[in-house]
DNA sequence: GGACCCTATGTTATAGTATTACAGCGTCAA
DNA sequence: TTGACGCTGTAATACTATAACATAGGGTCC
């Protein structure tokens, strides 16, 4: 995946992340903020516990606002000074993405933080960027009904569904493309 | 998090082809058959050769009617003689795909042997059952012009769509939980 | 307090997926 | 014949993920 805006804290306040793509120059931090706060009420709701360990493996991810790695996540912290061992890393992916925390971008094995703001309830279409790496997850109702009524048809019965899709956010395509 | 399919999901023989679920009982010969055929065409319609090497990884995966990885492939042609290197199997699946004669079932890191049936300019819903292991693939533009308008509306650019489905196929639910 | 259970984490090893780098070989056209 | 090109072989390695077993801490019940 692309190298993402990592330290990138351009100024103006911001945005919040959100589901959407961030407008230009949005500050991060906010929404790393929200979406650590979020993330106790998460854990309650679902019966487990937010260790120093998950909260510390979300907010690397969070901190990314994009898709990253679980080895990349390992990196990031032991930067910063935090050494985990890969199963630690994935356990603490485990706990978040059951709390719903953290989603899985499946088509390319990587990690992203939801920021909230889409229907818990509902699995998102992903966006991803392959320029910037950002990722907006948007709901997207009839696009789901419209793989449920097949799946019907096919009298299958569904368990997971996975909607993602690669290209180029609005800021890339402005940037390269005028 | 599942790597793909291991042992653990072991696919009872047969099922088949085309584009929706087999019948029970159904012969999955003349499918392979059909699919090697065409392969003829569609690698000559790109410019690409379809070797020996390339048949044999094709038969493997079409014969199997799942989606297998790619250390599947290896073993499976082992079995039968042919020991392939891990990079040689890639290669024939970069170009399969290229060909669109595989797909590769991204949230699975498998691959699949498409056998014709849904528009080949698009890309197909793909249902997997969790069961059997058999794919499925079926034209849905109403899902995918959905999957469009989300990305007009937030001026994203598409590379590649992904919708995948996993689940249990009517002939699986049917034994399972009549 | 002690026994017990449960959840979370640590350690080590290993399985599974995929690519890079470089060399050789066959075909085809100039 | 030479050179370009596409395909394959070999070796090494990177990346992704899990298994198996050990330890630690909190809670509950006696």
């Amino acid at each position: 995946m692309a190298p993402g805006p990592k330290g990138s804290n351009a100024a103006p306040p911001l945005a919040a992340c959100s589901v959407n793509f961030p407008p230009p120059g949005h500050n991060h931090q906010p929404c790393v903020s929200a979406t650590l706060a979020r993330a106790r009420s998460a854990f309650e709701t679902c019966g487990l516990k937010l260790t120093g360990l998950r909260l510390c493996v979300l907010g690397e991810i969070a901190a990314s606002h994009r898709a990253i790695g679980a080895y990349e996540i390992i990196d990031g912290l032991a930067a910063k000074g935090t050494r985990l061992a890969p199963v630690s890393v994935y356990r603490a992916l485990q706990a978040l993405t059951a709390a719903g925390m953290v989603h899985r971008f499946e088509s390319r094995n990587a990690y992203f933080a939801c920021h909230g703001g889409h229907d818990g309830s509902r699995q998102p279409v992903v966006l991803a960027c392959l320029d910037c790496g950002t990722i907006a997850e948007i709901d997207a109702t009839d696009a789901f009904s419209a793989i449920d009524a097949i799946a019907r048809r096919h009298d299958f019965t569904v368990t997971v569904r996975i909607a993602e899709v690669a290209g180029r956010c609005a800021g890339c395509t402005g940037r390269k493309s005028p």
